[in-house]
DNA sequence: CCATTTACTTCATCTGTCGTAGTAATTATA
DNA sequence: TATAATTACTACGACAGATGAAGTAAATGG
């Protein structure tokens, strides 16, 4: 399991990349999270919901809803063009701090 | 440059990584970590000592004092058992890490 | 002799994570 | 058919780690 605070840095990283891959909400977010990690990365309600408002005041996704029969109301969640942006600059920093770290750590 | 909240949870990882190498103080780890990282990575000394006091405090490091002549009076660390116990942990949960975040990244 | 470098320390603030708890609807199970 | 579990959030308060600002103190450089 890996620790929250290794991935403090790329929450919204992981979130912007899926929802690259489509728009979403919360819930599927998560799922799709623990999925791709094996159960390695589980993000916490909290911190997720946090990150998706941390994320619209920036202006990288933006929030809206579809028409739902049944079932409790689901805010979705699509990137804008600078979230994609974001996305792109925070994967080449990624890079970079890979190469920085392996720098430290030993075998 | 490196943002400080990607590399927050690596500081004492790269701090016990240096005590490794040979005991030191304050001043001399953060020109080493600027060095081997290629000014990439500039740890600010308020982050520096207070990782100090957490690794202390959890007994991954030790303080002590050499004699000196001359110069402001300088604490040295050594790492303890306990801490590089903890270092090879965080070792392998930094692959782990990559191996994770590398499927949230794009090319 | 004054600036810079070395070598810290204290304090207050901010950001992001997380625990706890609550709401509300649907679906599974006994 | 009652209730437990799952889905899908929201609100609030606490806490840890990073940081900015400022201060102290000694040695060295120009």
């Amino acid at each position: 399991m890996i620790s929250s605070d290794v991935i403090r840095g790329y929450n919204d990283t992981i979130i912007l990349y899926l929802l690259l891959e489509k728009e979403s909400y919360g819930y599927e977010i998560s799922k799709r999270i623990k999925e791709l990690s094996d159960e390695k990365y589980i993000i916490k309600e909290t911190t997720l919901y946090s990150a998706f408002n941390r994320l619209l005041k920036k202006g990288f996704i933006q929030s809206f809803h579809k028409e739902q029969t049944f079932g409790k109301k689901r805010t979705y969640y699509k990137i804008t063009e600078a979230g994609l942006l974001y996305y792109k600059e925070k994967c080449r920093e990624w890079e970079l701090t890979k190469e920085v770290i392996n720098r430290f750590i030993k075998e």
